[in-house]
DNA sequence: AACGCGGGGTA
DNA sequence: TACCCAGCGTT
């Protein structure tokens, strides 16, 4: 499934694109670097994930989490508590995995090539052809969101950016644009086109470097790209969390890596029937995410007996908490609003 | 090939 | 409200 674009002059436009990015293109940390590592962080954090979002988090990571070794040598819970707020929690895990992957399968050395680094936990054909470009300059695209926002609209392209196909047909339409030895900086001048100029909605056309050779932008068709069919549609869950406290202490626990919120801490779901009597508030929460609409019952039970709340904990494996523990700050945003307001 | 997975920004 | 974001793993 090649482009059949026989006529466009696609290195000029490749080119074009590489002399905007080094007037224009962004000043963020890690343009600095081509340490694999660095870079890998990045890459990850910023999976479906923008850069004004989850810039202090990698600025915190790396300088809490150095290299390879303190990332793979750290807790799992210190990691997710890193992550906190990002969202997309196995890619914490993942990224745990895969450090301790490379001390056992590498030799404690970052992977220096696209397949290898294609073998980490949680990195796949994107994020492999990033980190291999930009470190190791491998002629590869890093097709990812921009890469179909861009490529469509400067070719007027209708190609369906939810076919799974949709990954090689860019990449090969990329890869005739890639100016020679510049594969790393044209991978993030894309980037930062899409980011700053040929945005999702009011792209900033007339000051474009490549509008001049955008069929869209000159046909008066930019709003028809790209093309997109499936739609994301998000299902309907109801959650019941007990808020179960004995004077200034309450009970959390680790959830498991089951369907949402892997690893993050939670409140107990259910109760025995004696502690019904105790319940003094509650509150039903609506939250919309992505993929779900949240519905979540809050019932605030304060016991008057130190017994009975330890023997719950104890016999349900629940931690009992108070407000100074760190395990806290892993919580999801929509457990943590609920604690703010009643802790 | 289709689906599940957060949280936040924008219009 | 709908859509999007430096995607990936599972089934």
């Amino acid at each position: 499934m090649k482009p059949k674009k026989q006529n466009a002059d696609f290195l000029h436009v490749g080119e074009k694109l590489l002399a905007w990015y080094e007037i224009s293109g962004r000043d963020l940390p890690f343009r600095k670097t081509k340490d694999p590592y660095k870079i890998w962080i990045c890459e990850i954090i910023f999976q479906q994930t923008r850069i004004e979002q989850g810039l202090n988090h990698y600025k915190n990571f790396i300088k809490r989490f150095p290299d390879l070794e303190t990332l793979a040598n750290a807790d799992t819970d210190e990691v997710l508590l890193y992550w906190k707020g990002l969202g997309y929690y196995s890619r914490a895990l993942n990224l745990h995995k895969a450090a301790k992957q490379i001390i056992e399968d590498f030799n404690g050395k970052f992977p220096e090539n696209y397949d290898d680094i294609l073998k980490l936990k949680g990195v796949g054909k994107y994020t492999a052809a990033a980190i291999s470009s930009i470190c190791f300059n491998e002629k590869i695209p890093a097709v990812d969101g921009n890469f179909y926002r861009v490529l469509s609209r400067v070719f007027a392209d209708d190609f369906d950016i939810s076919n799974s196909k949709a990954f090689n047909y860019f990449s090969e339409l990329a890869l005739m644009m890639m100016p020679k030895n510049e594969a790393g900086h044209f991978n993030e001048a894309m980037m930062d086109l899409g980011s700053e100029i040929c945005k999702p909605k009011n792209p900033k056309c007339e000051i474009c470097p490549l509008n001049k050779n955008c069929i869209a932008f000159n046909t008066g068709n930019i709003q028809n790209f790209p093309v997109k069919s499936k739609k994301v549609k998000p299902t309907d869950l109801e959650l019941t969390y007990y808020f179960v406290e004995f004077k200034d202490r309450f009970l959390i626990r680790q959830r498991n890596d089951g369907f949402i919120w892997k690893k993050l801490y939670e409140f107990p779901t259910e109760i025995p029937d004696e502690f019904e009597n105790y319940i003094t508030h509650q509150k039903t929460v609506n939250h919309k995410l992505t993929h779900k609409n949240l519905t979540i019952h809050f019932y605030k039970v304060s016991l008057n007996s130190k017994k009975g709340f330890e023997e719950f904990a104890v016999k349900n494996g629940f931690r009992i908490s108070s407000q100074d523990d760190a395990a806290l700050k892993s919580f999801p945003k929509s457990l943590e609003n609920y604690l703010a307001e009643n802790v």
